[in-house]
DNA sequence: GCGAATGGAGAACGTACGTTCTCCTTGGTG
DNA sequence: CACCAAGGAGAACGTACGTTCTCCATTCGC
């Protein structure tokens, strides 16, 4: 008998790759269980509602989409450098072919303003990006206000770079930052 | 008889309020037809798809918004001062009440993989705020790497302020972008 | 005043989708 | 072997919605 851990998995991976490339209520359940090779007697076992599917799909992209960011900047030296890696990071998931900007701001823009929960993930991913920068501001003795000064070039980019389809808002936000670097 | 221009500002104003409030998807032409106090039947003469007058929403949207924009920035000095109104009018905007981010960023995330006009939509807006941004760094007699700079600090303040409920983030693009401006 | 076109209210039609139910298979247990 | 719980395939149900159609009132040209 498969586990209910290794189902969540196969759901959850069709419905990052669905709703992320979709958007949320543009994905069926019976799309993503085509697409999951799960019946939707199991699916429904495991998620009890596409709400809760929607929330765990964000939850999971919160936590991986953090840590691969985390451990990638992690490799570089703390300071100004690491801050820079952010950009470098996006800069990459921006040439990923299947990049189509931040799942948040998409989510958030779609139902946002009818389901609290997505909203909420949406709040909460954005909270912990910035504390995240936070951290790194510290790291390199840099004023405070700079935090959030990059939190605004990193958003902008990840948008700019989704609509106009180039991965360059990386580098524009990449000197913007070093600029702001080296005055604060 | 009413005129078919005076219907299609009604259902545009009513289109407007409701896609822009709720999303494109959640608001039914049931819903538009209520709101503005339309036939159906008239409705579907003005627009002959639901299609139709999403892409006329979002055309309206661009023309007026940049509009505003052009207008308010307008009333200060060229140079520096002018580019530092264009915070200072996203200030203003992000406290108005029913501020939900950007129409187009909002849209393009929820229909623009499925609908090209809609991703079309949001390029030419992106793209058209740039281009009068760039003539503002050029009055400026800034540097044009300027011009990049200054859309990301704007992008990431829109989706910021959006999300976050908080009209704050104008005010940190604002005190960036002076300090860009400064060392430019 | 009269016939015809216009338009309004809302029913109707087709489709899509979230969710549940039915029926059947299968694999493990006494 | 007999039984039963678990699961799969897909039908079924209720609802929502884009779009069109029906029926009736109003109005405009003559």
């Amino acid at each position: 008998m498969e586990t209910a851990e290794t189902v969540e998995v196969r759901v959850l991976d069709a419905a990052e790759r669905l709703f992320y490339g979709r958007g949320l209520q543009a994905v069926g359940m019976d799309t993503i269980r085509a697409a999951s090779g799960v019946s939707l007697k199991r699916l429904y076992q495991v998620f009890s509602s596409k709400d809760s599917l929607v929330e765990a799909y964000l939850h999971r992209r919160d936590r991986r989409w953090r840590a691969a960011l985390e451990r990638f900047a992690g490799q570089h030296p703390a300071g100004r450098e690491r801050i820079l890696a952010v950009f470098d990071w996006l800069h990459q998931w921006f040439q990923e072919p299947d990049f189509r900007g931040c799942a948040f701001v998409n989510s958030y823009g779609e139902l946002g303003a009818a389901h609290p929960g997505v909203a909420a993930a949406a709040r909460s991913h954005k909270d912990a990006f910035r504390g995240y920068l936070a951290t790194l501001v510290a790291g390199a003795g840099a004023a405070d206000v700079l935090t959030d000064q990059l939190v605004l070039l990193a958003e902008g980019a990840i948008t700019t770079a989704a609509i106009s389809g180039s991965p360059e808002p990386a580098l524009h936000a990449r000197e913007a930052a070093r600029a702001l670097l080296a005055v604060s």
